[in-house]
DNA sequence: ATCTAGATTAAGAAAAGGCCTTAATCTAGA
DNA sequence: TCTAGATTAAGGCCTTTTCTTAATCTAGAT
């Protein structure tokens, strides 16, 4: 398995020696997670935080009338998992799929305390983390209720280059809460628009 | 000053002792905020937690385009600010505002410290309010998105009961992220709905 | 008490977005 | 290879929401 991108991934937030990195890799679990494999199932408890190397999954909610709403997507290079669920041991409220065959890390709970005991510098890139998660949170808030569907959509895809066209549209429709057949729409209203400006 | 709705509210979570408790709200600092003045400005850092005694205000937030967002609401027994922002000490995101003149009892962050030092029950508290804003937001995320303008309207009326008829309307329309307007026909045909059904 | 700016209600036109259906492709499994 | 089930594109029609304008209605300032 490998974990340049991972070990990159955190360079940028703190610096690691050698031997700090090899305690931390000696800490997580690599992975294959086929495509529709759960790694977080709602009503379970979330015991690992999962980053991915390879492939795609999708965190969504199912509301009270049975329908899901993505909330986000994982790919390459992205930390993924119920965050709450994690932290307080609670039942999850999210599940998280697997939307291709992918490879992946998980870090569980016990892993992680250890890991604080011994390079106590993995609490402010955790930490950094969560606050990263917080903050997106609050501005998905403010999106949703301000910026038309269109803005979201561009939105998507500034967040999410490139995963258009890996994702079915209905999964990108269900992130930007709007149907399928809309975005449909939205699309080749975009592409008319560049065409005559 | 009275401390008694905030140590009833604390209690609901953890148990204090007579002592633990003057710990506490020797810590505290009472202070009067009137109306329209700020408690959080954007761009500052927020230096207090923010318990609300009497009165209420208001937490948003300013686009891009300059338009306001309401994101929450804090009267009596809630707690307010720019949870991020005092955690981190980076600039505020969020302004917080009172809307009606209002006793609040503010906790700054080396108060906190001292707090957790000397009865790190407190610990378990904070975490808890920290949780609750996450799961509250990830709520709202669902509810934003998927939900109707009237169905959001009547979470609204649940979640802060009794609010409606002290807030101006264009705040209640902000935080729904519709227009006033709109919330006028919808409030209307509410009434309408009942009396007919 | 009077003015005036902002806040609220109202009502109709316009736009955004949803829902349903059809048809053409595109899988994935038998 | 075949077939049933997904997926996408497209069009029409309907509901929801916004926009605009105007009429009332405050509440603070003069």
């Amino acid at each position: 398995m490998d974990y340049a991108l991972l070990l990159a991934n955190i360079g940028r937030h703190i610096e690691l020696t050698k031997a700090e990195q090899a305690v931390f890799t000696a800490l997580l679990r690599p992975r294959a997670v086929r495509r529709r494999q759960y790694v977080v199932q709602a009503g379970e408890p979330c015991q690992y935080e999962t980053f991915v190397v390879r492939g795609c999954l999708r965190a969504y909610y199912v509301d009270a009338n049975g329908f899901e709403h993505n909330l986000m997507f994982a790919v390459e290079d992205w930390w993924t998992g119920d965050l709450l669920s994690f932290l307080t041991g609670a039942p999850a409220s999210l599940n998280v799929e697997a939307l291709e065959d992918s490879e992946v890390l998980q870090l569980d709970k016990s892993a992680l305390e250890q890991l604080y005991a011994q390079v106590p510098k993995f609490e402010r890139y955790f930490r950094l983390m969560i606050q990263n998660a917080f903050v997106a949170q609050q501005q998905r808030i403010v999106s949703a209720l301000s910026a038309s569907a269109e803005e979201r959509y561009h939105a998507f895809r500034r967040r999410y280059p490139a995963l258009e066209q890996r994702l079915p549209q209905r999964h990108i429709a269900s992130y930007l809460g709007i149907t399928p057949e809309f975005l449909s729409k939205l699309r080749k209203q975009v592409l008319h628009d560049k065409r005559k400006p």
